[in-house]
DNA sequence: TTGTATGCGTTATCAC
DNA sequence: GTGATAACGCATACAA
């Protein structure tokens, strides 16, 4: 690839010539900084703004030792999620001065955390914020603060100290999710997982595990079946529910898409919903008010989620002290129109 | 926010001391540059090694002048489509060699223009990728050739001379896509139009006129509704269109979303799909596999799109030639279960 | 094939 | 308050 080189614009030096001062005025004026006379502020600017100067970020990099860029690095969650993050994120960056520059990544590369360090000394970023399951990785959150490189973590499994995370409460969300369709009078209860790789899959099943336990409800093992978050495992895992001699009353699926999933797999059966079952998803994500019935899912709030990591990663690389402990978000129950009432005896009736 | 200076890294003249070499050497190693014997080829890449150099990005702009940057402009399409332009677009660059920095804006704030040719000379990108609806602002790309940087239109709605586009065939596809009812029998098909910031709403429109047309059907002026890519639009053009005293046997939707909505509007009112209404969506994201019943809609190549855009872009800062006329890219009708043949007489009886 | 000297466009130091 | 001047870390003519 040929150098192409971008046309030339004008320099600090034709500024500071135009308007009959030094560079370092020029450069005060720039960077908004005192003790410049009014007078000679006015000019500056005029010549500013006649010249179409802007400051090359290069070369104020260079210069400043630092790059006023952050990197927000993730692996493939699914596009409603990523964009939340991505916008909530770059606002909250934008605000503060700095720029984030989006990293996919694979997450099972083994050499990541050597790819992170490397990306970062080369564009000497600021700090690094972690997408799960990029958070979740302990030898790249390792290597990583190994290098010196300030990093926020969303929703890890668990904030090592030092480390600035966010964390969300999975757990006490599948509680309060299973909560809800135990008011409704439902005790055989599907459960569809989650991919391995995610925090949220354990967290969430083992939420629906103390839900049930407290309500003194027994979870049938053959009611919890495995899943990668993905529709097509919804729709498998559903089947294979449904598809039990003794059908369960109501599914819990770990994430909106495989809900989506079950719902499917219902209407191929032409299992009614929610009269003969319930469903839940998990996220609502924009798909939940999509399907058909909408679906009762629960809410994370991950705007909020990027934006609170964002921030603290921001106050961290201030040299700002820390809250002790990682703030915890709260997810809310939303409740539509796939789940209801069991049948009196809370048993779903055979086909 | 105080400067927090990023840790001090090994310089290029640290590894030519390290390797008993000069700086220039250094440089050609790192560069790949031919005319280095191999032995000092090994003793630099053990220096680079043991002391884990990696040019700075920001020194390396600045003498080369040139930034090995492009970037991605877009406003907020859906989040699928977005994901697969980023990938796709980030992957072409990465091989060529150069970095993707993504950057959301407000395609109708009257300083865009200004605000990318600002962007650019800050960064010194290198060149622009313009993803509609903000492909489709001539002040936006007048203004960036008048600045001299390269970009490269995604789906715009002319390509002006000399700059190089990536078309898409919306019209041919929403013929196809009408031709498909037709061919079911349809004749009374209802149309739910996209927003009209997007060409694509309008071509959309002007293919299903056109098939219609060509068979001889009328379109009648009460089965086009206005719409705006949203699910709540596709739900209130269903409604009012299944609301008709004569409804529409099939429904064309200018996005799934929307086509997500008529679905909702028709099992609000316990309209059979396709029994008594064939349902059509288009650009085939995720959601379209995950509703009921799945939809059947137009794929668009969006990745394909994305990728052709960035080589085109890529061979444009090279000074290589380009194809005089743009390419455009081609659709595939996916049918799934939401169409089915017309009721005898052509026309769904009412409720 | 290898090295020297200069420049890239800013910020930062320290006199004035 | 203001301005010379030295970094910043690398690429690159040009010389050897």
């Amino acid at each position: 690839m040929p150098a192409r080189r971008t046309p030339r614009r004008a320099t600090i030096i034709e500024v500071a010539r135009r308007a009959g001062v030094s560079i370092k005025t020029v450069s005060r004026v720039t960077n908004d900084e005192p003790n410049v006379r009014p007078g000679l502020r006015q000019k500056v600017a005029r010549a500013v703004e006649e010249l179409g100067y802007r400051p090359l970020q290069a070369a104020r990099g260079l210069a400043a030792r630092r790059s006023r860029l952050l990197a927000l690095v993730y692996d493939n969650p699914s596009a409603a999620y990523l964009v939340r993050v991505q916008q909530a994120a770059s606002l909250c960056a934008q605000e503060h001065g700095m720029r984030l520059l989006y990293h996919p990544c694979d997450h099972r590369d083994p050499q990541l955390a050597a790819a992170l360090v490397l990306l970062s000394t080369q564009l000497r970023l600021e700090g690094i914020i972690l997408v799960p399951p990029v958070s979740l990785d302990a030898r790249v959150v390792a290597a990583l603060e190994a290098a010196d490189i300030p990093c926020a973590l969303l929703a890890p499994a668990a904030a090592p100290a030092g480390a600035c995370a966010v964390l969300l409460d999975d757990e006490g969300a599948a509680r309060e999710l299973t909560q809800h369709l135990l008011g409704l009078g439902h005790r055989r209860i599907g459960f569809v997982r989650g991919h391995d790789d995610h925090e949220a899959s354990r967290a969430r099943l083992a939420g629906f595990r103390q839900a049930m336990r407290r309500a003194g409800a027994v979870v049938d093992p053959g009611l919890v079946t495995a899943g990668d978050f993905t529709f097509e495992a919804g729709r498998r895992a559903g089947a294979q529910l449904l598809d039990r001699r003794v059908r369960p009353g109501a599914i819990i699926a770990s994430n909106d898409d495989m809900a989506a999933g079950v719902i499917a797999a219902a209407h191929d059966r032409n299992v009614a919903i929610p009269a003969q079952l319930s469903v839940c998803g998990f996220d609502d994500t924009p798909v939940a008010g999509m399907l058909w019935p909408p679906l009762t899912t629960m809410h994370q709030p991950i705007s909020e989620l990027a934006r609170s990591g964002t921030r603290l990663l921001l106050e961290r690389i201030a040299g700002n002290s820390l809250p002790r402990t990682p703030s915890r978000l709260h997810y809310e129950l939303v409740v539509r129109a796939s789940t209801a009432a069991a049948p009196r005896d809370g048993v779903a009736g055979g086909p």
